[in-house]
RNA sequence: GCGGUUGUGGCGGAAUGGUAGACGCGCUGUCUUCAGGCGGCAGUGUCCUAGUGACGUGUGGGUUCAACUCCCAUCAACCGCACCA
């Protein structure tokens, strides 16, 4: 045991700490170990350039210090880090500078795990996953394959960003507000076969298993928006004069003879089928040319205006009714959504409202209830159905149902579910991705790459540039480009296009269960000792469309029996955003990114670790406040500052102190599970004023603090553990348990108040019954000169609190 | 527009319907020091006649003996979705 330093040098322990830990085996995962397993997931970041910021910091504490508590609780845990280092930062800093993006990669992941190390993270470094590694990513390909094989992947014709200027296509992000984000001139729509991935088919039980899914309200609805289910029916509308009819979706099937006119997409095949007919068409085929031209930003913006046209010479037959509708053309309707038909029901719809009042049409009342003189009537709760003689008198509810029945019996129509959330756009025109395991022969068509043939690496050349038409950089790499059909020999060319960065994430949390494994993207044995994962914490961000890519994954797999669970998670949260000082998002281009090395430099790891968890609630946003790091600092100071004053042979616990100790092992105990690490902390503060306070504190009292303190602020506590006397480490050291028995308080304070408002305080013993508080309240000499000359009206007595004397 | 979340001191933020402002930052006074820093002690919502005084949790109502907390309305900020039939 080296002499105690009174000053609490924070680099040298931390350092001294870091070394023990990451030498020795102390934060590995043990494969089948006896004791019971706990998962814990973070999102693995993505290494950039600029490497770890605070954010990060905040991201991965949480599930940092509940795994740290976990193995104090004798759990084996596994808690897992690795990179999503596929994507566009990268391989455009590589144009830049002309820097390999693999070396670039390599270079980042390493100052990104020494950053992780200097923070003092408990993770299983052994176990780190690289999205780019073709060790992980021939995976990525395989299951890509089997999607494939299954009839989940697929190619149909999208519309993409596309810069005429850069010759580029663009990601979403890359062109917002239609401009192109290098080049700022406009984006256009072009359309390009592409890969899909079959999403849909999986809409209704991502939805159901959402129920296995612990999360918050915020979680769950935003999820639930993104799948976007709604109940309806088809509707058939005969074409008059044909044997042709326009299906229509619709929810409130009910409404049907409120239709008065349809309205039809712009890129409807309707118009193809009926060309002839369409005695305006060249009217039609100008407005096609508009609604192409807008982008889908301009369609959003220029949204409250509705615009369209009528086809001439074209109706629809209401099959209710058996009268004649005219059918519009407008670009409100979306080809991407339902059927690309509507039936326009003015009276009850307000954007339909909106296009009759516009085009001077009909607006039939069939819900009563509401003034449809001045707007849409759209409550579905109170109306009572009209103008409708099969399901007239009934409410909407009841409509619904009956008139599905009719339009079923009569062959008119049926009960349908339609989702908003599309399939999943499954490429990118990128050198920097997975390759995209396909290969296209004139003889055999598209022909996938055999499983022995994986991986299909991506090639080390130095053309790493974008194309000057669209096509992905591999495009210009003969010697990728061309190869075998594997299928009948003859010369062949691979797909061009890799995958998005959203496809190495998909998957990432089962490769951690067996991360070296080169026979299977992870063993049956350790897929089903590992199991679920416990706990992910990541961003509110990521809450849509990663935990729903990769919740998809997981059920294809399971399904095709490669893993043992449909649902990959138990539990998911997520952390607020830590803002600038100035109370804005922190963004890299103003130089306002916090970067947690300085403060790890100026006042250490543990420092931070506290600030970070103290600066407000876990989950929700706040700014950051430089001068706040002192405190946490300050209080590290005063645990340090305590040591001299412990009792070495004394090993129970103080008296005076042992009720707090117990109250703070429950709160700090209760709150870190409920992710309230700032009030745990508060708590730990509070105590160790006390502690400070006291003469002497016994070597009990003060390790019970420590072992507390340590999964947040885990040097300064291993040092200290061991400055006490102990050879082992404090990762397993059992974590405290509270007594509820020590916890309750022998004197009370309580409050006396008059009509609400407290007028005195007195001391009671715990245990007296209410009768007792009650008088001893209401003979409280200043009690009674205030209620002198008034009526006692009533008296509530709340045990341990309060007495409130209501007077008259 | 729809959905969700949040509004509390100078600041970050605490409060199972029961003492509003825990804990921390900052600030004021004071002690230690040649001085600064560190540390200790006391104070720090607003107002006044300075008191176990009145008022006070975005705004306006309501329920209750009692409301930051529950209900209704309203305003603001943030996030998500956005002509989804």
């Amino acid at each position: 045991m080296s002499e105690f330093i009174p000053t609490f040098d924070a680099e040298k322990i931390e350092k001294k700490w870091q070394e023990i830990w990451y030498n020795g085996d102390y934060f590995k995962a043990a494969d089948f170990s006896e004791k019971e397993k706990y998962y814990a997931l973070v999102e693995y970041p993505y290494p950039s350039g600029i490497g770890m910021h605070v954010g990060h910091i905040r991201a991965f504490l949480s599930m940092e210090v509940i795994s740290r508590k976990r193995r104090m609780e004798g759990k084996n845990v596994l808690f897992p880090i690795g990179f999503d280092a596929f994507g566009l930062p990268t391989e455009n800093y590589a144009i830049q500078t002309q820097i390999h993006p693999r070396i670039i990669t390599d270079r980042n992941i390493a100052t990104f795990k020494s950053q992780l190390r200097s923070a003092g993270f408990s993770f299983d470094f052994s176990r780190i996953v690289d999205t780019t590694d073709p060790e992980y990513y021939k995976w990525t390909q395989w299951i890509f394959l089997k999607m494939f094989e299954h009839r989940l992947a697929y190619k149909d014709i999208a519309y993409v960003n596309y810069c005429p200027s850069c010759k580029v296509i663009l990601s979403n992000e890359e062109s917002q507000g239609g401009k192109c984000d290098r080049c700022d001139s406009n984006v256009v729509q072009m359309e390009k076969t592409v890969w899909f991935l079959k999403i849909t088919e999986y809409a209704d039980r991502l939805l159901e298993g959402l129920n296995e899914l612990e999360s918050n309200n915020r979680i769950r609805t935003e999820q639930e928006k993104w799948i976007g289910k709604s109940k309806g029916a088809y509707i058939h509308f005969p074409v008059a004069d044909s044997d042709a009819s326009l299906k229509v979706f619709t929810t409130r099937p009910d409404t049907i003879y409120g239709a008065t006119f349809m309205v039809i997409a712009p890129e409807h095949p309707l118009l193809e089928t009926f060309h002839n007919r369409i005695q305006n068409i060249k009217e039609v085929h100008r407005y096609q040319e508009q609604a192409k031209m807008k982008s889908e930003f301009e369609r959003i913006e220029l949204a409250k205006d509705k615009t369209g046209v009528k086809l001439e010479g074209l109706y629809a037959v209401n099959p209710l009714t058996g009268e004649n509708i005219p059918i519009f053309i407008s670009d409100y309707v979306m080809i991407t959504y339902g059927t690309g038909a509507i039936m326009a029901v003015p009276a009850h719809d307000t954007r339909d409202y909106e296009f009759a009042t516009k085009f001077g049409l009909d607006i039939l009342e069939v819900i009563q209830g509401g003034d449809i003189t001045k707007e849409a009537y759209t409550d579905i709760e109170g109306g009572i159905l009209v103008n409708s003689p099969v399901i007239n008198g009934l409410q909407v509810k009841d409509a619904i149902n009956t008139i599905i029945e009719y339009l079923v019996d009569h062959n008119i129509g049926e009960a349908a579910t339609q989702f908003k959330m599309k399939d999943w756009a499954f490429n990118r025109q990128r050198y920097w991705g997975e390759p995209i395991p396909i290969i296209y022969c004139d003889d055999c068509g598209i022909v996938p790459v055999p499983y022995e043939d994986l991986p299909v690496e991506l090639p080390m050349v130095e053309k790493f540039m974008p194309t000057d038409t669209g096509e992905s950089p591999l495009a210009n790499i003969e010697e990728f480009v061309n190869c075998t059909c594997p299928k009948c020999g003859k010369s062949a060319k691979r797909e061009t296009d890799t995958m998005p960065q959203w496809a190495g994430s998909s998957w990432y949390f089962l490769r951690y269960m067996d991360p070296h494994n080169k026979e299977r993207f992870a063993s049956e044995e350790l897929l089903n000792y590992w199991n679920r994962v416990d706990w992910y914490n990541g961003g509110m961000e990521h809450v849509t469309r990663h935990l729903i890519y990769s919740r998809f994954w997981n059920q294809f797999l399971y399904d095709i029996g490669e893993v043992p669970f449909q649902e990959p998670y138990k539990k998911r949260t997520a952390q607020g955003l830590i803002l600038g000082e100035d109370n804005e998002k922190m963004s890299k281009s103003r130089g306002k990114v916090i970067n947690p090395n300085d403060i790890i430099s100026e006042f250490g790891a543990d420092t931070l670790r506290t600030y970070v968890l103290f600066i407000s609630d876990y989950e929700m946003s706040t700014p950051w406040n430089e001068s706040g790091v002192k405190g946490a600092r300050r209080f590290l100071d005063k645990v340090w500052r305590l040591f001299p004053n412990v009792v070495r042979s004394k090993t129970t616990y103080t008296k005076a102190l042992e009720k707090a100790i117990h109250q703070t092992i429950d709160g700090v105990t209760s709150d870190i599970e409920n992710l309230k690490f700032n009030t745990a902390i508060a708590k730990l503060m509070t105590l160790t004023n006390e502690f400070g306070k006291a003469e002497a504190i016994s070597l009990k009292d003060y390790e019970t603090l420590i072992r507390l303190l340590y999964p947040i602020a885990p040097h300064i506590c291993e040092e200290l553990w061991n400055q006490l006397g102990h050879d082992d480490l404090l990762v397993f050291e059992p974590y405290p348990i509270a007594d509820p028995k020590k916890m309750v308080d022998e004197e009370v304070t309580v409050v006396i108040s008059i009509n609400g408002k407290v007028k005195d305080k007195v001391e009671v013993d715990a245990n007296i019954t209410n009768q007792e508080l009650q008088d001893v309240a209401v003979k409280r000499e200043r009690i009674q000169s205030l209620i002198q000359g008034q009526v006692i009206v009533k008296v509530i007595v709340v045990p341990k609190k309060l007495v409130n004397i209501v007077v008259k």
